[in-house]
DNA sequence: GATAATCTTGATTGACCAGTCAATTAGAAT
DNA sequence: ATTCTAATTGACTGGTCAATCAAGATTATC
């Protein structure tokens, strides 16, 4: 039971961050969503924070997840960065609660020592990843703005989608996040 | 006395949005700030809605402002584009603290119909903005897509500056967004 | 069928906070 | 000096919520 609870539960808070946002959700909330009491959640994931904690953990480790999947089919370094694009708009992660929770944790960092701390590991593997697969196309230096400018865009797209109402699909954003891609290396290559 | 309070409550809930988030902001804690009783704070701007309704609106006027300013001196199209990513990134709104309370309000927008009206109004302007220097220069199809690549990658930067570490100054983010016009530019008129 | 282990919750407690109000002070006007 | 007005706050209230705990229900084990 302890392992289909806890799942629940997480799957439970990330939804209820996601809509209600992190200002108005209780334990409460989140373990009606899941079917059983407050003080069931308390009993298998601990304080308020620890549940939120799990919640943020199992968002990023999920986008880890279909980094490492996208990757399996990559072979050369510019299937690997189109891979690391489509990820981010991956079905799983493009989803309203979803994006509406992690912006939520996104903004979190700014406040919270452990959430900073997980977001900074997502974001030095985003940027790694962009930069490892873009330096063998292209020099350091430009590997590194270019990584920059392809992240920023990810990032801008994906807040985007959260909110406006005639947000650019799914794929829509990886067009246009391709497209701004394609024109850093021909700048670079020419 | 009245202007002078409101002023400094407005001032104060922005800074501490920013800087301890809306989730543990507390009306004590504006009051505080702003150097006056929790219930001045209620006095003079109403309910904990109202002031940080207030606040959120002041970014937004704030920003509104600033573009208008760079518009003035803005001849040509291209120049307006040049004066909206350059009001985006400007002093006043490049600051840590109001980074962090404009996301905080970004992200509140897909849970309160208010901000969400108010956030609404910010991006249509944007929008608008862009769109309107662009298609004197290209079609109107894709004056459309680059403003809406611009306006993520302005967003993105913005988020990003507010959490990364050694996250890229105004001058970087200016440079890169600007570069990314001039390559979409190039390419349309190629 | 008894016993133990696990699962589950209702009730409770203690803390915190938004919002109100009566009362106090300070200042201006007459 | 006195009255009137605006500014200001401490104290209070009602409500909410996180977290705990003891007790009850359910399932597994022998």
């Amino acid at each position: 039971m302890q392992p289909a609870r806890r799942e629940a539960l997480i799957k439970a808070a990330i939804e209820e961050v996601g809509t209600v946002g992190l200002v108005d959700v209780t334990v409460s909330r989140i373990a009606r969503r899941a079917g059983v009491s407050s003080a069931l959640a308390h009993h298998y994931l601990g304080s308020k924070d620890d549940i939120l904690q799990a919640a943020m953990r199992r968002i990023l480790t999920d986008y880890g997840e279909a980094v490492r999947e996208a990757y399996r089919t990559a072979k050369d370094p510019r299937a690997r960065i189109d891979a690391v694009i489509r990820s981010s708009f991956c079905e799983g992660q493009f989803d309203r609660a979803v994006i509406g929770a992690w912006l939520t944790f996104y903004v979190q960092a700014h406040h919270s020592a452990e959430a900073s701390r997980l977001l900074s590991i997502y974001a030095r593997r985003l940027d790694s990843n962009l930069v490892h697969a873009l330096r063998s196309l292209v020099p350091l230096s430009s590997a590194r703005r270019i990584a920059q400018g392809l992240a920023s865009m990810i990032d801008g797209f994906y807040i985007r989608a959260a909110l406006q109402e005639g947000a650019p699909d799914r794929t829509y954003a990886i067009a246009m996040v391709t497209e701004y891609l394609d024109l850093c290396l021909e700048k670079e290559l020419a």
